[in-house]
Parts: C-alpha cells; structure tokens; sequence
DNA sequence: GTGAAAGCGCTAACAA
DNA sequence: TTGTTAGCGCTTTCAC
C-alpha cells in the first residue's frame, strides 16, 4: 500500500506545459485568465486527484479563515446550539472552526486563548469563564488587531463587537410574572455577580421588586455558582427563613431543577406553595413535572450572527467597522411552575 | 495604533548574532545545542514577543496537528459529551480540533469530510449520518493512509478503529428487564436499519423476546428515524392494534419521550397501562414525570478514547497498529417509566 | 555545537 | 493572458 505521492500545482503544470502561476490562477477563480485554460486545468486537477495545500496557500497569504471559538461547556445546550450556528455558518462560508472549551476556569480559558492565538486564527469567538476577572489574555488579540466577538458572557473592558441578550430585561420580565401571578416575596438564586450576564439579571429582578414597592427582605438574595446542589442548599436556606418566599427566580434552569427536588423532598408544592423560574430553556425544562417557567435565549442565531458578524470584519480588515453591541430578543416561557 | 510586526526566528537570530536554525534548534528542544545558547534564545524568545509560526512548520514537517471531528449535531448531548472528551485530550496533548456536523445528511457529511481532507487534518473522528450507505467520500482517507476512527455510529465497509457500546447487548438487556417487571406484549420502535447502532439494539430486543418465548406480532416492530413526533405516531398506532402492546423499547430517548406524551395525552398510565424504556440517558430523562428508563452511554468517555487512541495512531504511522474494535459497557437505569 | 542552503506548496508583483 | 521570480517562516540535511 504505497502512499501515492501529493500532486501539487507544479505537477499540473508540468503536465500540461503552463506555469505554475497560470495553474494557481485557473484553480483561485483569477479573471486574468482564458476560459479555456482554466477548464483545462480544472479537468487536470480532478483527473489527477489535486487537492490544494490550504497550509501553504495560508502561510503565503497570512490567513487562516479559521476561527476559534472559547466557550465555558461545549455539552450544556445553550453552548452547544451556538457552536452549532457558528459551525453552520463558518462552513458554508470557507471558514474551519476550532472548538476549544475553558470548563468555567480562567486557567484554562488562558491557554485556550493562548493556544488559539498561536494557530494564528483569523478572528475568536468567545463567551468567558465564570471566574474571568482579568483581560490581559484577550489583549493579545486587540494588539495584533485580530478581531475579537463575544457572545453572551463577555468581558466589559474590551472593546469589541458582542452578541448578547438582554438579561436585564429578561430578568425584569421574569419577576414580573411572578408579581402578576400574585406573589408577594419574591427571592433570586444569583450567579456571580462578576459575570455581567447575572448581574443583569439579578438587577432586572432587583428593578422589578422596586417598582412593585416590593421589600427585599434579608437572606432572599444569594449568590452561587448556580449547580444544581447549589440550587437546593440555596432555597433551602430560603425556606427555612422566617418569612420564606412565595416565588423564587432562579439564575439557570440547573438550579430551577435543584430548587424544585428541594421543594419536592419536603412537600412543598410548586407554584402553590412557592413558584419557581429559571432562565436559559434547557431540553429538561418543558418536560419536567412541573414544567419551569423560563427565559429561552437564541443559542442557535447568536451563533449564526457571531460567525457572521466576525467573518465579514476579518474579511474587511481594511475598513474600519466600528464596534457593534447586538441584542437579541429572548421569549419568556411560562409553564406551570410559575402558573 | 501599528502593527507590530510578526517576530520570526530571523529576527531573533539578528539580534543575536546567532543563524536561524540555531534559533530554530533552540526554540524546538533539539539536542544537539548548548545550554547557554538554547537558555539565551528562549529568554530572548520571551522578550520579544516571539510566536512560532505553526502555518509554517507544518508546511515544512507536512503535519497539522490537527484532528477532525464530524459528528451528526453538536447539539445532542451524546455528541457534544464526546466532542468535550475528544477537545480535553487533543488538547493537552498539542492537537486542535476542527468540529463539523453533518446534520444527519449524508450530502453534508460528504461536504464535512472534504472540508476536513483539503484542511489536510492528521485523523478524522466520525460517527456516520442516518443517511451514509456509501463510504466512497471515506475512502480517500484511507488512500492516503490518514487514520479515520469511527465512534458509535460506523461503516461496517471501512476498516479502521472503532470505539463502540455494545448496543445488542443493551437493547437485550432493556427488553429483559421489561420481561422480568411482567410485560408480556413488548414492542419496539427501531432507527434506522442501515446503522449499526440501531439494528444491534433491534436484534437485542429481538433476542431477547425469542428467549423469553414471547412472539413479535405484527406491528410492533416499527422503524423510524426517531424523532418525537414519530415516536408519538409510532405508539399511537400500536396502541389502536386490536392487541396493543404493554412495554415499549423505544430506540432513543426522544422517541420515549413522545411516546410517553402521547400516552399521557390519552389516558394511559405509564408503566402500569404501558411501560417505557429509552436509550440514551438525555439530561432530561432523570428529571420527566414518570422518569424514563434508559441505558447510559460513556460520551465524554468515548471521546477521550476516540483521541487518545488516534493521537497515538499519527504519532506512531511508521509502525504497524492492527485495528481494534473497543467496545465502552453501558449502564441500563431503571427509572419510574419501567419500574 | 553551529551555520549555510535548500525547499515545503503556494501567491502575487512585475514583466512580457 | 501568461510566465518569471521572489518569497511566506520554518525545518533539516550537510558541511565545518
């Protein structure tokens, strides 16, 4: 089984007794160029099984069309849809797309980056660690002007275009209901506050409380790192307070489900006894019993339009673009647990 | 706000006073250098700013480090487990990961894969569409003797390594958990006949059912390509049988949880009217009502296997691997949908 | 232990 | 429209 050997555009030309120049041309869709050279090169090069040297074409042009992609879990569902939008996209339009996953630690968010960086990547994508709380590592990019995108999650100090939802909003709306329906002591499970996504939301449901001259009363406020275990221990303290709340607004849909097996465990029925919310419509939510009440976020379209977004400034490096925040609208979801 | 331009070895090996491939030796932990020389340089490396052009050397040493992934969707949790396992690995051991999705079409598989060869990717991990009846677009691969591995889904066709679950024995063992909980009418709504995983966990159902003794009557056996909506017209037609079943081995989770809606919507008790099983163990499994029945299957696991053993496969192509079938064990999890 | 030189496969400025 | 030429930045023989 002897490897054959790899044709390059000198075979081509050998072949057919053209430059090498005039092959690169014909196979690049040059317009310099005869059609009927062109069809001629191009029958060659399938007949002979050509395939281009990306690598070679890359180092000469300075360009990669590869774009990294960081994200915190490549396996929770809202991540996984966007990667699916950034993968659709970037590959119909000839980008390649490395994945690389930060598991929610700045350490190893760092040599993602790091990494990214030296496979020389046209331009990242990237929704940050919960525990980012320093940018050093994405200067690299600003510096070397490769474009940076983040989405959802993103780092306040860097300027750079963002795809985000609004969480201040959601979370805002979200509490509302809860008012609506008719709870009177309304508590959050937060995520960390240094993550701008959850200090949104908890501010929407802070706005929300205010407005409806609604107390926040003490120990209705917690801050996690919104697991599942953390949700329970959270409203379990909740419950045991001496006022416990009627309606709890949880950071995710992973501490919602805590919360609710909590509730469950102790013969606490949901929404009577206490209505429950979570954010971000993970697969389980709409066929838990009861259902949870949540905020679906555009996974897939944030993903289409990051990828979109980044491809076209990589593509126009010359121009300047000036920076763009796009919000994208959320849908909030009332189920029974909230009902 | 200039670019700085790129450092190269050249650069370095000027300031030095040193030639370039001193620089190059130094920089790639070559042997033959000393101490002093490899310390200066690497100090020197630092202080300036130096990245390693990876374009380059690869050009040079005809190796990418690279890997490509091509799975059906990155959104399922299977395939996005794996695609963290494959991403943990390759990526502590110097490889990246290009990602790709088929989207369950053969077409787009065969788009994937070229994609992947022109990007001239070291090894290919893939698990095949619902579609794939040709390995045509496969075969290149092994021409040009560029390991391929498959994962869960294979072409039988292709010889190569293979990490798998042992999906009859799975399927076996679901039914005969029906059987023992004393289920006499037990049906089957199957995937697709054409990819192994399916047809194993169909002639397990099978196997299992002969063993018991008990009969396939007509109609419970139904093929599909298991989506929700099917697994709801699967049951429904099983269910208005003049003897309908009072166990169904459903081919994923999905598929059970349609059916579970469907019964639910028409009165029937799961599992006392009919019970449940899935395949799968999606995170919303443990968490419906009733819980489903389910076999668990190592994704993350896989993956780092599915790296692990290709990564060795290019670092050792000089040698002679034999091809090997490693088959993960599963976890059948017997939920309330079955009890 | 170090340097000189060739070349991986491609593109693009320039010349014809 | 086509050819010539000069690299992109690196590795690696082959000298010394």
């Amino acid at each position: 089984m002897r490897n054959h050997p790899e044709i390059t555009i000198h075979h081509l030309a050998n072949v057919l007794k053209i430059s090498a120049s005039t092959v690169s041309r014909a196979l690049s869709g040059n317009k310099r160029i005869s059609d009927k050279t062109r069809e001629l090169v191009q029958l060659k090069a399938t007949e002979m099984g050509y395939r281009p040297n990306v690598l070679a074409a890359n180092l000469r042009s300075k360009k990669t069309c590869t774009i990294g992609v960081v994200v915190p879990r490549i396996d929770r569902f809202f991540f996984a849809s966007a990667i699916s939008g950034i993968e659709d996209y970037a590959g119909t339009n000839g980008f390649n797309v490395i994945i690389t996953q930060s598991s929610d630690l700045l350490s190893k968010e760092i040599k993602c980056v790091q990494t990214l960086f030296n496979n020389r990547v046209d331009g990242i994508i990237l929704s940050i660690s919960m525990q980012t709380n320093e940018d050093k590592h994405l200067k690299l990019f600003s510096e070397k002007n490769i474009p940076i995108l983040f989405f959802d999650r993103y780092c306040p100090t860097i300027d750079c275009d963002r795809i985000v939802v609004d969480d201040f909003d959601s979370g805002y709306k979200i509490t509302c209901q809860l008012i609506e329906r008719g709870c009177k002591r309304i508590a959050h499970i937060a995520g960390p506050e240094l993550l701008n996504i959850y200090s949104d939301r908890k501010d929407g449901y802070l706005s929300a409380l205010q407005e409806a001259g609604l107390p926040l009363l003490d120990g209705y406020l917690e801050f996690t790192s919104l697991t599942m275990e953390e949700g329970k221990q959270a409203i379990a303290r909740m419950m045991l307070l001496s006022n416990p709340p009627d309606g709890v607004f949880c950071g995710n849909d992973t501490t919602a489900l805590g919360a609710l097996e909590y509730c469950q465990k102790n013969g606490l029925k949901v929404p009577q006894d206490v209505a429950l919310t979570g954010y971000s419509d993970e697969p389980f939510s709409a066929v838990v019993t009861p259902s949870l009440s949540t905020v679906r976020q555009p996974g897939y379209q944030m993903g289409v339009m990051a990828a979109q977004k980044i491809i076209h400034r990589i593509e126009n490096s010359n121009h300047i673009i000036p920076f763009e925040q796009i919000i994208l609208p959320t849908q909030l979801i009332i189920r029974e647990s909230s009902k």
